[in-house]
DNA sequence: TTGTCTGTACCGGCTGGACGGTATATTTAA
DNA sequence: TTAAATATACCGTCCAGCCGGTACAGACAA
């Protein structure tokens, strides 16, 4: 065991939120490992003990986060075993909340490219996962896909304060999602 | 013809292709003042004479790309006057044409952002504008507004490389997103 | 017509700061 | 005492922006 009681797993997962915290307060140019280390007040040795390179600190905040979406997909979709298409109504559940409530996916994303273009893997296993479910639960591509792009629109441009869309908007566009999914 | 026998705004514009060109084929990090010097046959001086910051020529990049993108959707919207929402049909029309031809653009669009995170002002502008002519063209805003973020996350997911859909996906979703306008 | 002067466009070496990564010291649990 | 875990000092590279220069065109005078 190492100094305090920590293990290197808690270690790791205060610095990925930390790490978060840096890009939703700065935006992702500001992820540097020093500013990740002040922010979780472990040096910068102790950062790059737990990540080894910043490539190593980006894929595990990218894991990370399709971890929990992808989680939270999956428990929401209990809820919506009536609908013609239970993932899709559950990713319109959570895509809504992360956008009311946390807007760093896209944004960890976009420190992604800012330092290496193609780290995208682990986010894509996810969503192609989450594609297959859809695929099995209907037969209306064309519908469901503009479904899952308009969800994706929401969260990137979100992410980007390229919104233009007020809140009403929002939950119009919310309400003729949820609408559409049960034509499917 | 001497060397001040040049004008400044051709020489702004060929900086600005040699930006994107610079993007599109290494990638946001690459874009350095020293890369797009060589890629424009420019010197550093040369492109700093033009664009006094990075930021500014950023910046450039991006109101250089919405007005193309406005200026296509004008265009296609002149075919589309007999469609019940013109703008949103053109906009259908130039991003699946854009996705088809040009994903560098997209891509471009999207690393500046990674660079400066705060470069959507321009961008904004020309998407509020569209958004006005939507609105004036159709009551129907929830239907209207989740066809206007389907197209972005095909952008943007496009421009993250991280987009699921096969060809054929996005040829049904599109075929689903004309047919869908013509119901507003 | 020629020489000087001024403004515009462009060149390229230099530097200072930022940042990723290393080397090494230090602390603590077991 | 040992090894994991964390701290600190430091190095090398990269890059934005600066700055002292050059090339050329027109204006204007003599």
């Amino acid at each position: 065991m190492g100094r305090s009681s920590r293990n290197t797993q808690d270690s790791k997962s205060e610095i990925l939120k930390s790490a978060l915290e840096v890009i939703r307060r700065s935006g992702a140019p500001a992820l540097t490992i020093d500013a990740v280390a002040e922010e979780s007040g472990f040096s910068k040795g102790g950062v790059l003990y737990n990540f080894p390179t910043k490539d190593a600190l980006i894929t595990g905040m990218v894991e990370y986060l399709a971890k929990q979406f992808h989680g939270e997909v999956e428990t929401a979709r209990a809820e919506h075993l009536a609908s013609k298409c239970p993932t899709l109504s559950a990713m319109i559940d959570v895509t809504e909340q992360w956008l009311r409530e946390r807007q760093d996916v896209a944004r960890a994303m976009l420190a992604t490219k800012a330092d290496k273009p193609d780290l995208s893997e682990p986010f894509k296993e996810v969503t192609t996962s989450l594609k297959k479910a859809v695929e099995a639960e209907t037969d209306q591509r064309g519908k469901a896909w503009v479904i899952w792009s308009s969800l994706e629109g929401m969260h990137f441009s979100d992410a980007h304060c390229a919104s233009v869309f007020t809140e009403e908007d929002l939950a119009a566009a919310f309400r003729e999602l949820r609408r559409s999914v049960e034509e499917l």
